[in-house]
DNA sequence: GCAAAAATAGACTTTTTGGTCTATTTTTGC
DNA sequence: GCAAAAATAGACCAAAAAGTCTATTTTTGC
């Protein structure tokens, strides 16, 4: 079991998440996080040297919560084509992600780009190994016979990601669910086109 | 002619433009714009009432920017697919965009949709003009006979959108623009597929 | 060339934010 | 039940950021 000052932490990190996926890095400040901690400035920085500190384990945080949630969804499928539809049925509300604020990959990568390179790199990381995923179950499907060989697994790993990550900033900035019911179908059907 | 003070203005505002597109208005400080301007702190506040009024006017300059240089790329085109091509081509490389810093819409549209109402508004009207447009040009293509009317310009638009945006960030992340090449001609494909 | 307009330098104030410190209280886990 | 660990309240400090003001210089446009 966790020690009181280790649940602390994770309680903190927990909490925290959330604004920093809503408001970014630059747009969370201590005094937020305390509020919506209710803890007092003291026992934050018990847990953490600085908001530095902070900012970079709540990243860590949503970013593993996000890579987490995506491997369990398609961990539960059993063919390539189902796990991938798994995967893009992740994405059917916009306006109601797992995490509040959207898909904290992109968020921070749209922020870190140009300002936070550890940030970056951490972001960077995990749409690399998000893509090399995607492609191994695309190949493994091509080599269990469910698609073509006709099927590029790079390309459409990249387009299928691409869509769908813009397609929810699409929806949260225009304040509507509904474009990403067809766009899922079409990258569906986009997939199946391949289909032996 | 413009007079001496408006042009300042201007300038101010195409010298900061890139700099909040890099790093978003939160992240932007007046001292980084006086820096980028040389111009001293009492000539930028007798042209903007405070940071707030300065963000705004910078925000209208970029996706004003952005949608004329796409207005203006489409309307060279002559057919309803050489607009869409040319349109794909604007993002053929990420990492040197027309404004520094990415697509501006979009860099926006996830600073603002949790945090800044004014500019989520005006990001959400460039976005639905842009789909607007979009579904117009592709309209017209099936009218006089370009394409089948089996292509659906609504979902066709705001998948193409999609994927080129979410496209951009994710070759920004990861330093790359080599997979922009494959999802563009990936697009252009879909398209032609209803091409008569 | 001159008056008005615009910009400068930079000191100054205010507000916000980040971070420290301490004495006290609460909680934990044996 | 008790000592150690953890958390609290909140005063305090430091730094950063926003914004004001003024006296002076530069520029503009007739």
């Amino acid at each position: 079991m966790l020690t009181k000052a280790e649940r602390t932490k994770q309680f903190i990190l927990e909490t925290a998440a959330p604004l920093f996926n809503e408001r970014g890095v630059a747009g969370v400040h201590i005094d937020d996080v305390l509020a919506a901690t209710k803890v007092a400035k003291g026992c934050l920085y018990g847990h953490f040297e600085n908001k530095e500190d902070l900012s970079v384990q709540v990243i860590d945080l949503l970013l593993s919560k996000m890579t987490e949630k995506i491997l369990t969804t398609i961990g539960q499928a059993d063919t390539a084509k189902a796990k991938i539809f798994a995967f893009l049925d992740l994405y059917t509300d916009p306006l109601n992600t797992y995490i509040r604020g959207g898909c904290p990959i992109f968020n921070m990568a749209v922020e870190s780009d140009d300002t936070h390179p550890i940030i970056k790199k951490k972001v960077a990381a995990v749409i690399t190994r998000g893509q090399e995923m995607a492609v191994a179950i695309l190949k493994q499907g091509i080599e269990n016979g469910e698609f073509s060989t006709k099927l590029d697994p790079v390309v459409y790993a990249f387009h299928m990601v691409a869509a769908v990550e813009g397609g929810v900033i699409m929806c949260r900035a225009m304040n509507t669910a509904q474009p990403m019911i067809s766009l899922i179908k079409s990258l569906k059907a986009e997939l199946e086109r391949y289909a032996l």
